[in-house]
DNA sequence: GGTCTCCGCCTGCCAGGAAT
DNA sequence: ATTCCTGGCAGGCGGAGACC
C-alpha cells in the first residue's frame, strides 16, 4: 500500500452498510434528491466486488496502473469498458438490454449520473457521439486492447461509419457463431468500478489524486514513476486529454457539493494550502498566485533596462549619453506613451487588473450605450502604475519627474510638491530642481559643442560652405499677474 | 517668507563571491 | 549555470542654516 507518509489511511466510505451498493445510495426509491442537504449517508461501494471485476485483482498503486496500462491487463477485449469505448470509436451509441436495465433510476440531482430522462423504463435516446461523448468523464475513455496511453490523447473514428442498412455483425469466416459484445457500461457503472477499486486499495479520491501527481516525496527528492504513468499525467497537465484541467476545475467550482461562499473567498493571508472546501482554495490560489506575479513582474519593472528610469547625465563630455536610463529633456515629451507601452509590455498582468479596476460602466441613454472617455483609462493607469513603481525603486521616476517638472513650471507652492513627493506621485522638490538644472547642462554642453563646429561642407551645388551656429533664445518666463 | 546650499542619513544598484 | 548574499558606492531625500 502507498499511503501518504503523513496521514492514515482513510477509507472513503464507511463500511456500516457495507451490503449497499452505489445506486442504493444516491438514488434509492428516488428519495435523495436534493444535493444541498447533506452527503450520502451510506457507503457507496459494495464491499465485495463482482468476481469478474476487472479491477478486483488490483490492490496497490504499481498493480492499478499497471492493469490499466497494456493489452495484459485484467481489462481484455471482452471487458465492459472497451466494447463501450468500441462503440463510442464507431459514434453509434446503441445502448443493449443489459444496458437499458443497469441505468440508475432518475433524479434531478444525481451525483455523476449523466441521464436526465426521469422514466427508468425509457432507455436513453441515442445521441450522436459528440452529445455522448461530452458527458463521459474522462476515466470512461481508459481502453485497454490499445496502448493505454494513447486513448487519453484525441482520437479520430477508425472505423466506417454503419449504413442503417448493414447488418450488426459480419459472420465469423468460420462458420463459427459471432461474439457477442458485452454491454456497454454508462458512466455510472464505470464510476461504480472505480470507487470499488479504490475500496479495495483502500484510497479516498483524495489519496489517488495525491499519488497520481506527486513528484516528490516528502525529502524533496524526486519519485520515480513508470512511463507509462508519466506519459499519462503529462497528456492530462498538457490538456491533451478530452477532459481538461480547467474542465474539472469548473465543474469542482460549480458543482453543487461544494461548500458555499464565505468569507475565505478569495482569501489573501491564510495559504491555500491551509485552506480546505475547494472553492475557497481555488479562489485563494488565484489570489495568492497573481500577487506573488505581480510582485515578480514590478521587481522586472524597476530594473534600469525596464525604461522607466530616469537620470539626468551631466557629465561634460556626455560619455553616458546611450545608456538607456539616461535621459534629456525631450525625453518628457513623449513619456507617457513611452510609459503606457512599457506598463503593457512588461507589468501586463498589472496593467489588466488596474484596466478592470478603471473601466467605467457604460451608460446607455435613449438605447445608445456611452462610454465616458474623460479620463482616458490608458493614461490613468500608467500613472498609477508609474506611482507604484516609483514607490518600489525611486529611480524608476520617468512620469512622476514629468509631473514634479510640470508643477515646478506652473509655480505650485513647494508644500504642494512635498505633500505629492511624500505621495509617491512625484520627486522631491530638491531633485526636480536638479534634473531642471541637469537638463540645463545638457543643454549647454550641446550648445557649446555646436558653437565649436566650424568645420566646412559641401552644398547641393558641390560649393564650399562654412557651418554658421545661430542661436534663438526665447523667452517663456511665465508672468502672474498680481 | 521664500529660496538656495550644504550635509547626514538612507536606500537602491551593482559587482564579486558563496551556495545550490 | 543560476540564485542568493554582502559590502561598497552613488545619489535622492529631508532638515537646518544662510541669504535675499
Amino acid at each position: 500500500m502507498n499511503h501518504h507518509p503523513n496521514s492514515e489511511p482513510v477509507p472513503l466510505f464507511a463500511s456500516a452498510a457495507a451490503s449497499a451498493n452505489f445506486h442504493s445510495v444516491s438514488l434509492a426509491s428516488g428519495l435523495t434528491t436534493n444535493p444541498y442537504d447533506s452527503a450520502p449517508p451510506v457507503p457507496l461501494f459494495r464491499r465485495n466486488p463482482a468476481a469478474n471485476d476487472p479491477f478486483q485483482s488490483t490492490n496497490s498503486y504499481d498493480t492499478f496502473f499497471g492493469s490499466l496500462r497494456t493489452g495484459t491487463s485484467t481489462l481484455t477485449q471482452n471487458n465492459p469498458l472497451h466494447s463501450l469505448t468500441s462503440s463510442t470509436r464507431s459514434g453509434d451509441i446503441r445502448p443493449t438490454i443489459d444496458h437499458i436495465l443497469n441505468q440508475p433510476p432518475p433524479t434531478g440531482h444525481h451525483l455523476f449520473s449523466s441521464h436526465a430522462t426521469s422514466d427508468p423504463s425509457v432507455p436513453a435516446p441515442r445521441r450522436d457521439f459528440s452529445a455522448y461523448k461530452s458527458q463521459l468523464p474522462t476515466l470512461g475513455q481508459f481502453t485497454t486492447s490499445d496502448n493505454f496511453v494513447t486513448s487519453f490523447q484525441t482520437r479520430t473514428p477508425k472505423r466506417k461509419e454503419r449504413t442503417p442498412g448493414m447488418p450488426l455483425e459480419t459472420p465469423s469466416p468460420t462458420g463459427a457463431p459471432p461474439k457477442r459484445r458485452k454491454p456497454a457500461l454508462d458512466t455510472s457503472e464505470k464510476l461504480k468500478k472505480i470507487f470499488a477499486l479504490l475500496k479495495d486499495l483502500d484510497w479516498t479520491i483524495g489519496e489517488f489524486f495525491h499519488h497520481l501527481f506527486s513528484h516528490k516525496d516528502e525529502d524533496n527528492i524526486p519519485i520515480s514513476r513508470s512511463q507509462s504513468h508519466g506519459l499519462i499525467v503529462q497528456n492530462f497537465l498538457a490538456g491533451k486529454t478530452n477532459y481538461t484541467v480547467s474542465d474539472i476545475i469548473n465543474l469542482w467550482m460549480t458543482s453543487p457539493y461544494g461548500s458555499g461562499h464565505d468569507e475565505r473567498m478569495f482569501e489573501t493571508e491564510t495559504s491555500y494550502l491551509d485552506i480546505r472546501p475547494v472553492r475557497q482554495a481555488l479562489t485563494a490560489f488565484a489570489v495568492q498566485a497573481s500577487a506573488d506575479y505581480l510582485g515578480s513582474e514590478s521587481k522586472t519593472a524597476v530594473k534600469p533596462a525596464s525604461g522607466l528610469h530616469a537620470v539626468i547625465e551631466t557629465n561634460a563630455d556626455l560619455q553616458d549619453e546611450e545608456e538607456e536610463t539616461t535621459i534629456q529633456w525631450m525625453d518628457l515629451g513623449n513619456a507617457v506613451p513611452r510609459a503606457a507601452a512599457h506598463f503593457r509590455e512588461i507589468q501586463r498582468v498589472a496593467f489588466h487588473f488596474l484596466n478592470v479596476m478603471a473601466e467605467p460602466t457604460p451608460r446607455s441613454r435613449n438605447g445608445v450605450i456611452t462610454i465616458p472617455k474623460s479620463r482616458p483609462r490608458e493614461n490613468v493607469v500608467a500613472h498609477c502604475l508609474s506611482i507604484l513603481d516609483f514607490c518600489k525603486n525611486d529611480r524608476a521616476r520617468i512620469l512622476p519627474l514629468c509631473r514634479g517638472v510640470l508643477y515646478l513650471a506652473s509655480c505650485v507652492p513647494v508644500d504642494i510638491i512635498a505633500i505629492n513627493s511624500r505621495l509617491g506621485t512625484m520627486p522631491s522638490v530638491n531633485t526636480i530642481k536638479s534634473a531642471l538644472k541637469g537638463f540645463s547642462q545638457q543643454k549647454a554642453i550641446a550648445i557649446r559643442t555646436r558653437a565649436r563646429d566650424v568645420s566646412v561642407i559641401k552644398d547641393s551645388k558641390c560649393r564650399l560652405r562654412t557651418l554658421l551656429n545661430i542661436l534663438i533664445f526665447d523667452n517663456v518666463q511665465h508672468f502672474l499677474r498680481q
